[in-house]
DNA sequence: CATGAATGAGTATTCATTCAT
DNA sequence: AATGAATGAATACTCATTCAT
């Protein structure tokens, strides 16, 4: 194998990248204790032992990445609500779109912060790390919680506690999400685009009739 | 350590249950491949090689107490709507308590059934059990669709597609029980309860004023 | 499974015989290290530590069946001696003859006499029954040597030395035979009747042209 | 224990010839089956998990021991038909010799290719690597087979199926030098160059007086 | 006598991580 | 900075053998 070199500051960040890129697709597709570090520098063109010249360990990749696709998630949360349409309702449903689209577009990174720990025990012993992330992931949070209030405001919504409703809509539609993860969509004959219209559908109207 | 004998047939199927019950807590804490033949052994104050006169192999106790867990949650289910009260609503909440009382009551069979499989390669290449595990799944989710599909007879509930609405809510309802086991309850400072009863509230009426 | 129980003495030498029958057959398709001994307990229907009722240890059945195969090719030559016709060459060819029947009619026995020990180091260990087993062994040889020294007296076969004779010739035969257990008689296309045939002329005529 | 390292090419590949030699050995010694990784390991100086740097199993090893030692049969052979005298049987005297000489100079690996997968399964299952070893072996079978076509056109030999005698030449050579394997020399008081004396003068002039 | 149950000691193989160059 | 080489610590699984009943 030739010898790579990363001489320039940039070029380092570049391999970075490169072993970030590998280690998601990995760990999407097999599991963090199933993906071994020479499998991500393998798919990275680096020797194992240039791993650690990145990352401190195989932990810390998986912490990177985490923190990535919280900021993407973010990112898109943020987008969703300044293109929106006026009303809360569109509102929510841009937010839903956005968090939805998460799953489509990114899904290697919802995999690996909605799911890969899960089933797990070794990765959140880190606890500033955990602090981070639930500071963050609050962040978002709050940002459907206030969509919720305002809709309250505007006599748009039910009278609903904003965050407890935010935190359920998220638990809600990670859920249906991780059904189609655990192919139980296709035993059940549905796509994962019904089930969601299902989900908001009952959230925004309720199946009780009036 | 002393030897210990399992004599009679019903004392090997204790120790079969011992192992059982030690495999089911540390898969449950520490998740399938950080938990050792000689974990589960040690536990159920056996040498590891004791292990595989219960057991075929390491999936083989997972895979049983999959099915274990399968078994108890449609117990659960069906007692719930024998003893339910006789509107379709209170049906579904019935049928709600129960699975929630399988997550509170057994926590690590949740665990195990909904839960584990995520972020892992290895327990679905057997595909008899795959099948066997759907075959069950779908009993479940039947009972759940029938309750529905009841409710809308009796003018109860609104027209929804019963068996979409029950594959929606089953995932809904893990996302929010998912939660809880990823311990974002604790600093969004909602309880459990709080959230599957915001959930059922949502589901119910809906967030939109009519 | 059946209590199995030998009350008399005769039984118990029944079921003794049951398990040699058994490891017969194992060693001879497996080889040594690759039949357990709960293999030939199973096949021998009795369980694993009934085994050691009537064997030390795993070497001792190996053992028991060496001598017995001895025996069976000491009586077929001391049979075929007595049967044969009245040339030293008659009776050279009744020998080989009777070697040949041992490997056709007894293989499993030839194999464990003459092959099983290759490639193995732990079984001559005990070295009375070496001994033993050597002047087994010599007492065959010297059955070879004494037909060649009385067709030397009689003027049928040239003079050579009798036992250093009957010693090749075994080597010889042996490996010949031993051929066929290797496959190698396949690949070649010959049938190892055919290569003994042109064994035993090869051994009485020679190859040279006179 | 300090730490080895190869650094240049050729170290390394000294380092695999240093673990091949010292599973030649002990392959001899102990046969393949009481021969561990570990053993192999520690003879060379190295970690038993170093050994999978050089070699993808344990039976890789095997193998290409296996190769090396036809490689040196078959250079043996050639070279002694090249600087052998100009008649059939002084041709195949030298080819009798080279054969011995393998046995003789390297004894290992004549253990190896013609004994230890005697009595055992799991050698064999590579039906490629069976193929290859068959053609190898052909080959110098054929090195013999057209010594004694040429000797029977000279009219120095008898009218013999060359190969077929090629064939049992090589079985009855080998089983007589497996009977110096198996210390069966010792007993009966032979040297093995006086077996395979005798053996020459047998299949040259045979047994039977004209 | 027979056995079900149990285990100690192995055994090939894997993998995160280290380090001399 | 990069890597080839090396390894310690695991780890699932096997098997001859023991022993209380």
């Amino acid at each position: 194998m030739e010898k790579q070199r990363a001489r320039t500051g940039s070029e380092k960040e570049y391999r970075k990248e490169q072993l970030k890129k590998a280690a998601l697709t990995l760990f999407a597709q097999k599991g963090f204790k199933n993906t071994t570090v020479e499998m991500i520098t393998k798919k990275a063109h680096l020797s194992p032992a240039a791993f650690y010249l990145y990352f401190n360990n195989k932990i810390a990749i998986y912490r990177a990445l985490n923190k990535d696709g919280i900021d993407i998630l973010e990112d898109l949360m943020k987008q969703a609500l300044h293109t929106s349409g006026g009303s809360s309702v569109d509102k929510l449903y841009a937010l839903a779109r956005a968090y939805y689209s998460f799953y489509r577009e990114h899904t290697d990174y919802f995999y690996i912060t909605e799911i890969l720990h899960l089933g797990n025990d070794e990765f959140f012993y880190d606890s500033t790390m955990v602090k981070e992330l639930e500071k963050r992931t609050l962040v978002v949070l709050q940002i459907v919680a206030s969509v919720i209030e305002e809709g309250i405001e505007k006599n748009e919504l039910r009278k609903i506690d904003p965050m407890k409703t935010a935190v359920t809509l998220w638990g809600m539609i990670d859920g249906v999400l991780i059904l189609e993860v655990k192919k139980s969509t296709l035993f059940t004959g549905f796509t994962i685009d019904a089930l969601i219209g299902q989900l908001m559908d009952m959230v925004l109207l309720g199946v009780k009739k009036k």
